[in-house]
DNA sequence: CACTCTTGACAACGTCATTGATAGGTTTCT
DNA sequence: AGAAACCTATCAATGACGTTGTCAAGAGTG
C-alpha cells in the first residue's frame, strides 16, 4: 500500500515549535504569527503542542524566502498560496523552472538568489 | 484586418500622468512609483511625456485592489504580474471565478470586495 | 506667458514584519 | 517534584515599506 515507511511521511508531524524554529531559522514568535494569519496549520498534540510536518516546515522555507529574499509581504504570500491551491499547480516553483522543462523538485524553496537565468 | 477601431484600442497611448492619476484616484507620484518599481510602462511622446493606454489603466486598477483591498505589497504585485506572464495565465482572475466559470471579464479588477458568485 | 510635464531629493505618516519580553498556566521529562 | 519547554495573550522596539506631499530646476504645450 502507500505506508511502506511512515517514519519518512512527509506529512507526520514531528517538530515541535522550537525544532522547526531553528530549522528555519526563526522565532518561534514569527512561527504562532504565521499560523495565526493561516499560513501554516501544524498539527497539535492530544494536549494541545504544536507539531510541525517535513511539509509545514517546507512551506515555513517557501514563507521565508518569498518574504526575505523577495521582499513580499504576508498577505502577498497568502494570496500565492491560496492561488496554488486554487489552480492545483505548484505555481512558486514556475518562477525557477524556465520554458516548458517540468523539474521534479520536491517543493523546497531555491537555496538563495535563484538561478532561472537569475530572474 | 485588426484595427476597424484604432480610436479604441486599448493599446493606444492616450492619458497624460494626471489624467491617469485622475482616473485611478491616486496621487502622479505613486504613478511614477509604479514605474520606476516595473510594474507599469506607459508609452512616452517624442518629447518624454508619459502617455497611458486603457490597459496600463486596468493594470494600475490591479495594483490598486491588491494594494489597497488586499493588503500585498508591490514585490508581491511584480511576483503576482511575473507569474501571470509566465504562465500565460489571468490568474488574478481566478481568485474571483469559483470553479470551473470562464467568464470574459475584459482584464478589469473587482469593484471592491467582490465575492465570487456576483461578478 | 501660464500651465503641465520631466527627474531627483527629502520628509511625514501610518502600517507591517520580526524579534523580544512578560505574565500566568499546562505539559513533558528526568 | 522540579526544571524546562510548551500554551495564550499582551505590549513594545526596530527597521522597512506605501503613499502622499513638497521643493527645485528644467523642458514641452497651448
Amino acid at each position: 500500500m502507500t505506508f511502506r515507511r511512515p517514519d519518512r511521511d512527509p506529512t507526520r508531524p514531528v517538530y515541535v515549535i522550537s525544532v522547526a524554529a531553528s530549522i528555519v531559522s526563526v522565532h518561534p514568535r514569527t512561527l504562532r504569527i504565521y499560523e495565526e494569519e493561516g499560513l501554516v496549520c501544524p498539527a497539535r498534540t492530544p494536549t494541545n503542542i504544536r507539531l510541525y510536518s517535513e511539509q509545514d516546515v517546507r512551506r515555513i522555507m517557501w514563507i521565508r524566502h518569498l518574504t526575505q529574499n523577495l521582499g513580499v509581504n504576508l498577505a502577498g504570500v497568502r494570496i500565492l498560496f491560496e492561488l496554488e491551491e486554487r489552480l492545483g499547480t505548484r505555481i512558486l516553483e514556475r518562477l525557477y523552472t524556465e520554458g516548458t522543462s517540468e523539474e521534479r523538485s520536491e517543493g523546497a524553496p531555491p537555496e538563495k538568489a535563484a538561478t532561472a537565468a537569475e530572474i
